[in-house]
DNA sequence: TATGAATGAGTATTCATTCAT
DNA sequence: GATGAATGAATACTCATTCAT
């Protein structure tokens, strides 16, 4: 009704917000601002739990006392910074989806495009999608918005995809999910998003895209 | 085949043997069986540093001081059960691909049944091979032999299916390889081999592999 | 009875006052109100320093700073409410006294109502007492007060037996001051003021004050 | 049945022993003692909380390890060295009434030597028998043995006094026990045994202690 | 060989108090 | 007067590794 809700975008699609709570005042800010990008540093440097909050502290020049005024403990900053990465991801895929729908025109324009700016959009957030998917394993408060952020990406690719529908032969919804999940994890394991054995990929990484949307194509394509 | 085949079984084709010595003898054998059994199931129930030499002492029955005389660290000991866990793999492999050369007489046959086979092996080596994932991450010495593994398991995989390489067309070798990979990367990551987020897989099972196997076929016998 | 008592009501007979400030104005005083029932509450829940000044601030709706206004220290906030309980101890013990004034008419029917009537005083006002005694045996803010009250309860029970010195035998005031402090210990250790170990007392209570009362007039009345 | 049994005195009446294992051999043996040792003296100068696990290692000289070899927690090394308080007291209580046994020839004699017996078994050991009581408040580990050791105390008194029954004029069972009651509770107090507020006694000692016992004399042998 | 007691560095967390606004 | 964000010292506990016996 009031102005607030007409301007704003709505922060945070995903139920994360409660862990760490950002102060809206400058100083307060700013100092909430260093120790959070002190801890993304550190975490991107060592992992996700390889650091001290003395360090945090330190690069950040805040007091300790003031780490625990924000986050009621370590788990929670490193929660807070994953969190951000995952928003991140999420707007990130929305401005792809925005994008394929002007420029793809058919299947075979859209899923090769739709490999390659995925694959992008991944690379880019690798790092802290790596720290994200090795806690979801243990950190329920991980790995809720973490399926969110799965659920939305599924969703999207297969809206995407069966607006192609006419072109895909047999069960469309059923392939779509299928060719979604068969992407996400050819291209999650070549970036490690998993941490994998074989982290130094030797195996050429745009042929193996090229190739995986030419399955998925032929797959789509096939008459049942 | 080989020379190394006939004197003496092949233990090993890893070169993971540094990693702790095996004694011989009687006594000294029993306890290391205990000792690496015990920190087995230590790390299959808590993850594979979450665990203290104290409780592999007790659990086992032997002498913090005998663990170091077999393992130089504790990493050690954790390497030793991680690369049998590899071995064991390689073997299982190495017998699913006999089984599928007696069974499998064109590539129509093969793929489904080398999706479901492998993801047997993968699934039945899950929990360890989760462990060694994650830890090949940082791990050099893991990492290695995990390298060996993989690349065991795709040259395998190619040259099973180029076997019928008559019914593929195009760049038989190209597609094999990309093939496999996505094979192993849908595989693994339903099976959580990198700790993903969406640990609880709701996504079924069973038509992931079948449409896995089709997309495969489908890519494989297309002609360019 | 002195000049004291006629122009302003006799607030604190006990040397406390240092201890905090009231206001006498209304918001102020008001806020004041508010943050020492706070701290009451609080230590009555949890001990005299098992709470923290953020809680006070919460619950009493005042800023930290307000509290610092008030009371110099935690110390202090603390004391204050150490001694406002004295101070009404101070005054339930002296309506005791005037009751009994009126009603005894000699030591038989004294001794006997005076240990139920002061064992009541002192269950009422049991929890701060705890926390009194217990502060006072390492801070002396709290043990010179404490100590003052002590002596005007004694004094008190003193006179109040004199006035039957005529049935006491023997050396009357030795003889009253001996009762007066074993009634106290008693009824203290009873109320477990003094935090015993055997808290849970399942010794009768009633038949204890009977006894303890037979006890003191039988000593009283013996002739030396 | 074997030697084990019938040559050694049971060690420890009290249920108490589980807290910190006493190892019996030279070196570590010497190293327990320091700890505990040091662990005491830091409680008798400070508290039975106001001290560090540094400090008592230093004075100690022992590793911070080692304390947890030993004890698994702070806790339990205050709770070790509490309980070893309370089977002095035990010991001392046993061997008072044996003295008693042989010395009083009748109430009249009895009642004042034990009153003088107890206020010294408790006086020589009051300071850490304070910090029980104190603990005992807050902790089972220390309320349960001392329960036990109040309740010995009172079953040895009462079988002492009820050897006299014939002086006694009543009910000789009720009598004793309140006898008892009191005289641990004016001792008690007057040693500060729950920290009291009038830690500073001026009251004299040696004439409450007379009257005590008078008091007690002239109730129990009163006729009903 | 085998033992297992001893070591001690390293770290998350709390909360009374201050002081710039 | 009033506020409450910022401070930072202080401390229990873990566990891989060593080495005297």
């Amino acid at each position: 009704m009031s102005s607030q809700s007409t301007k704003r975008k709505p922060r945070s699609p995903l139920a994360v917000e409660q862990v760490g709570r950002v102060p809206q005042q400058g100083r307060s800010k700013a100092s909430y601002e260093r120790m959070f990008a002190a801890a993304r540093t550190l975490m991107l440097e060592r992992g996700d739990e390889e650091f001290t909050l003395i360090e945090v502290s330190q690069r950040g020049n805040v007091s300790i006392g003031s780490i625990y005024l924000r986050f009621e403990s370590k788990d929670n900053l490193v929660r807070a910074v994953i969190c951000e990465a995952l928003e991140e991801i999420v707007s990130a895929e929305e401005a792809m989806f925005e994008r394929l729908a002007d420029e793809a025109r058919d299947l075979g324009e859209f899923v090769p495009r739709y490999v390659n700016d995925y694959a992008e959009v991944l690379r880019v957030n690798a790092p802290l999608l790596r720290l994200a998917m090795r806690r979801a394993a243990f950190d329920p408060l991980i790995s809720a918005p973490g399926k969110q952020v799965a659920d939305r990406s599924a969703a999207g690719a297969n809206r995407a995809m069966l607006r192609f529908s006419a072109e895909i032969g047999g069960d469309a919804a059923l392939k779509a999910d299928s060719v979604y999940h068969i992407i996400f994890a050819t291209l999650a394991r070549e970036l490690s998003l998993g941490s994998t054995a074989e982290s130094a990929r030797n195996y050429d990484w745009e042929p193996l895209k090229r190739e995986l949307a030419r399955m998925c194509l032929a797959y789509l394509r096939q008459q049942p």
